[in-house]
DNA sequence: CGCTGCGTTGAGCTTCTTCAACGATCGTGG
DNA sequence: CCACGATCGTTGAAGAAGCTCAACGCAGCG
């Protein structure tokens, strides 16, 4: 039911009852396969979207065709919704990594809504925030860390997310991750097999068992190199 | 007088006069020296800020001490509006990089005002989206391109800005653009170097001339090496 | 006049990317 | 059910880009 997932959401908590029903109603459910083009940078934003189940990312291409991930985005995060308030653009293409489901609300009828509806704008206000902190944590990572660093920080992250005895399972895959810690695929294939070497970690397929934990540490916060 | 700072800028444009009145009873107006803190990272968020005159950075310093800028704000434009809706905490420095004032927001009284003026809650969403739109561009640059296609970048955004036949003024110390760039001041110094000795542009003081465009916006777009 | 901050230049070195080849895994069609 | 191809991950060698460290010139200012 479309109505569960817009109740259960960050972006609408706190909104009566007719108001989540109104979404649904606005709301379209669109279904992509992995690696479908959910849009392109620079189309007209039409709406912003929702994730309902899947995965997908938001990522810029560079004229040689290297690709950046500005975002990994699972259930019940929105995203596009830049879109709606600043310039009617696309700032950056979406992709479905995997079988996903997302919910479109076309702009004009969900900007109606926010304009008469304060907590929904103080809701939305929250969400941006949050974006533009992770964002300026992003910046900060790829401008003063080096790539061993991104990477410690990232488990790290990834680890205290989940909380399994220091054990993760890699969401997406390693050429993806290589892609959102601004490297590729080659140097992350190095870097782990360093790590591993160093007794800092296990690695096998896609779980990551954290064995110095202080090790990590000192390499996310840049007080120690990884030789 | 407060009250026209506050009317002429983007953040509460659109607002009833009551409101401006209201807002410039508020704020409070705060004198800072070059070079003095404004806030520190993770210091409590106790409101957020709008800058009168002057220049403001907002930069975040690793273990090292390598700063990384994260913007230059000039008069009109708010900061650490961030602080307000998503936790309490800056996320990151502020310093006058001249002597500035700044009208200063407590959180209480402006997030009061915020969620009873859905149109004040738009403004904001505007703003907080074209931040997000910077951040995300920075991000690819960071990322994507090598030093010289950002400062390439820089010197046409900064052209494009002012106008004034091909030359620009540069409005920070070059060691200060070194870090929005995300590099250090040696390489700076040597790019622009290499800049002017393939006619590029030329350089003297904080002074740059454009000589040649085209050779410029193909570094930005990262279509050309400056081998 | 000397000090301090800023910018520049050089040399050496580290890190990362590029290019190429190869191995593993998985889904699909024969 | 196997074989094939595609995608993904790994590894090696070479090169480029940027950083560190150090020295020096220059300007502004007390």
């Amino acid at each position: 039911m479309k109505t569960n997932h817009i109740a259960n959401n960050s972006l609408f908590r706190g909104l009566p009852e007719s108001d989540h029903e109104e979404l649904a109603r606005i709301g379209v459910k669109q279904d992509f396969l992995r690696g479908e083009i959910i849009f392109h940078e620079g189309e007209d934003g039409a709406g912003f979207y929702l994730v309902q189940s899947g995965m997908v990312k938001i990522y810029k291409i560079s004229f040689d065709g290297k690709e950046q991930i500005l975002h990994i985005l699972g259930p019940g995060e929105p995203f596009a919704e830049v879109a709606l308030f600043a310039g009617s653009a696309y700032p950056a293409n979406a992709m479905a990594i995997e079988k996903s489901s997302v919910i479109f609300f076309p702009r004009q009828a969900f900007s109606d809504l926010i304009s008469t509806q304060p907590s929904l704008a103080l809701n939305m206000l929250g969400t941006l925030s949050l974006r533009l902190r992770q964002f300026a944590h992003m910046v900060e990572a790829l401008s003063l860390k080096e790539v061993p660093g991104r990477l410690a920080a990232y488990i790290l992250l990834e680890n205290e997310k989940h909380q399994k005895n220091n054990e993760i399972k890699l969401p997406i895959a390693k050429s993806q991750l290589a892609s959102l810690l601004g490297t590729i695929p080659e140097t992350l294939s190095r870097i782990l097999a360093k790590m591993t070497k160093q007794g800092l970690i296990t690695a096998t397929g896609s779980m990551i068992s954290i064995l110095d934990m202080e090790g990590l540490q000192d390499l996310a916060d840049g007080e120690t190199r990884l030789s």
